[in-house]
DNA sequence: CAGGTTAGCACC
DNA sequence: AAACGGTGCTAACCTG
């Protein structure tokens, strides 16, 4: 056994490195004093955990100042003690178990299930003190900021800079090093303990800090965390053939517009820099500028030219289209497919500072919703259909419900149209749906949402600024209870430096930009509510139908004989009241294919 | 030249 | 007085 020491705000903290089975004994010792608590960790080959190939290498267990390091790797009875301590301890701390838990699931056969009863996780815990990154001017939310701000700047240094010295050493990349690395690797060893002795450290002075509103929010965050690796564990099953289809498609289509933008002198229709020089020579007039000083080709410019009939700038947004769709979504998802033929999400539960999700690895949230060829690629089990159920106007129904806004409120409790009301209060009652003032209304409603103004609103109705801020004040105007609950939060934020959501969650607001507090409060309100739904549907038996979250809508795979039952039933599970608002949901059945939910006419 | 940043374009 | 919130991904560009 080699043993290394290393000075932890001012303690002196010991990792052992296990490398026999007598040494193995000696570790069993120290779990049989623990077993009440541990803290956890893995080191893998890498991050995309359900490749062909992908292996655990390390495994370490430890509290706040001693570390086991395990080479499991190795097989053995490595694996087999590795598994007897995550079933005895009774309670695992770690830092983003979400990933640790899928990865043990995965290479050594413990399901999830298991392990998430006794979950801590200090990434949780430390997003609900402060959910933004460093970068946004908080704490931060990786290990190395968390070590750096609550326990030793140095420490976080080293943290930092080790796996970079490493690769070095190695003469490879920061992301490759984690498979190549010698598992004898001292530093790789000391390091990989002290990510067991960091989160156990953190643990206790965090739990100190989480603000009393949030405490409820602990248990909460854990098991929607759980519920999204069950759907990042199950994936979603890929239409080989017709993505691969696709991909081809998509090829052919760049080649060929690239070459016609080739012959208007532009080499790589992806610079910007070049576009924007072939349109000059052809006349155009650039005049907007990129906060660094470039010439601006928006798609606003390029939509124009093409209405036009530009033969350059079709060719141009067709071939950088094209590109984009094959590499960013085709080929994404061909790349992500594991040996089943399923893609698998990475579902970050707590990523926005507003608590919002995000998903990486199938980028559900971005997947183009103008057109089904995309989500064609994903399709139900064999015998199931596509299931969807999402809320009725999510963010204006809690917007309502929040602000108590007595128009808001009667409006949605009559099931009248909203978008309607705010155009029938800007141009008179005569207004009607699907018009150029309703559709004026509609995009006033979301941009006072999002905190916009008239100037928006003017941008992407084509009214003109006094016409936009007419718009705006009628909004105000008839909504009363909206413009003063996002006044008194605007207020509260640059009072506090922060609001408290509905839910009781605490969300930092910039000084400079309290107009957002709004937009935080209802974004992260609706997010919870979404979250609520979700856990409901799950405890109620859903689960495993369950797919992706998309913001305000769960995407499922049903058995097609039980889908309309299910998705009602799933729908009335989502539902939710807030005071006197009702937030309804709406059931959607598809076919196979995720796209036939984007059109009638596919299968 | 790896790794970070910027620009642009998807979505709610 | 007015104030556009949040995300991911790619390619190009910049930097040490």
């Amino acid at each position: 056994m080699q043993t290394w020491t290393i000075h932890v705000q001012g303690d002196p903290v010991r990792v052992h490195r296990v490398e026999s089975y007598e040494d193995l004994e000696l570790f069993k010792e120290f779990v049989r004093k623990n077993l009440r608590v541990l803290a956890f960790d893995t080191e893998t080959t890498g991050l995309d955990i359900y490749s062909r190939g992908y292996r655990l290498r390390l495994v370490q267990f430890g509290n706040k100042n001693e570390a086991w390091v395990l080479p499991v790797e190795l097989g053995g009875d490595y694996i087999t003690v590795t598994i007897q301590t995550l079933m005895a301890v009774e309670k695992i701390v770690g830092k983003n178990l979400a990933f640790d838990f899928k990865v043990i699931d995965r290479c050594l056969g413990i399901p999830m299930e298991k392990l998430w009863p006794k979950a801590f996780d200090v990434e949780i815990q430390a997003k609900l003190i402060d959910p933004r990154d460093t970068l946004k001017g908080g704490i931060g939310v990786s290990l190395e900021d968390l070590v750096r701000h609550y326990l030793d700047p140095n420490l976080a240094d080293n943290v930092k800079g080790l796996m970079s010295k490493i690769a070095k050493e190695y003469k490879t990349t920061k992301a490759k090093v984690f498979e190549k690395v010698d598992l004898n690797h001292p530093e790789y060893n000391i390091y990989a303990g002290m990510d067991t002795i960091f989160p156990a450290r953190l643990e206790g002075i965090q739990n100190k800090l989480i603000p009393a509103s949030a405490v409820q929010l602990i248990h909460f965050e854990h098991e929607i965390a759980e519920v999204c690796t069950y759907m990042d564990r199950g994936g979603f099953l890929l239409d080989l053939e017709y993505t691969q289809n696709l991909s081809m498609e998509l090829h052919e289509d760049e080649e060929k517009y690239s070459e016609i933008a080739a012959r208007f002198g532009c080499e790589n229709v992806n610079s910007t820099d070049q576009v924007a020089e072939v349109l000059l020579s052809r006349g155009v007039v650039l005049k907007d500028r990129t906060p660094t000083g470039k010439l601006q080709v928006s798609k606003t410019i390029l939509d124009k030219l093409v209405k036009e009939n530009d033969e350059f700038a079709i060719a141009v947004q067709k071939a950088k289209k094209a590109r984009k769709w094959r590499t960013t979504w085709v080929d994404g998802f061909l790349n992500n497919m594991d040996d089943n033929g399923r893609c698998h999400a990475s579902i970050n539960t707590l990523q926005a500072r507003t608590g919002r999700m995000s998903i990486t690895g199938i980028p559900a949230q971005t997947l183009p919703a103008s057109d089904y060829t995309i989500r064609k690629c994903f399709v139900a089990e064999e015998g199931h259909s596509i299931v969807s159920v999402d809320y009725k106007g999510q963010e204006l129904r809690v917007l309502a419900a929040l602000s108590g806004d007595k128009t808001m409120i009667d409006a949605f409790k009559h099931d009248l149209n909203l978008h309607l009301l705010t155009a029938q209060a800007a141009f008179g009652e005569h207004v009607l749906k699907d018009t150029k003032e309703y559709k004026a209304g509609k995009i006033t409603n979301f941009a006072r949402v999002f905190g916009g103004g008239a100037k928006v609103v003017a941008e992407q109705t084509g009214l003109t600024f006094m016409q936009a801020k007419k718009v705006v004040e009628a909004f105000d105007k008839r909504y009363p209870g909206v413009t003063n609950y996002a006044d008194k939060l605007a207020k509260l934020s640059e009072r506090d430096g922060y609001i408290t959501t509905y839910f009781g969650r605490r969300l930092p607001v910039d000084h400079s930009r309290a107009y957002s507090a709004l937009n935080y409060m209802v974004q992260s309100s609706s997010r919870d509510v979404t979250c609520r739904g979700i856990l409901r549907a799950y405890r109620a038996g859903f689960g495993p139908y369950m797919r992706l979250p998309v913001h305000d809508e769960i995407l499922m795979s049903m058995p097609t004989a039980r889908a309309e039952w299910g998705a009602n039933e799933v729908a009335r599970h989502m539902s939710e009241t807030i005071g006197p608002v009702f937030i309804d949901t709406d059931a959607e059945v598809g076919r196979r294919s995720w796209g036939s939910l984007y059109s009638p006419d596919v299968d």
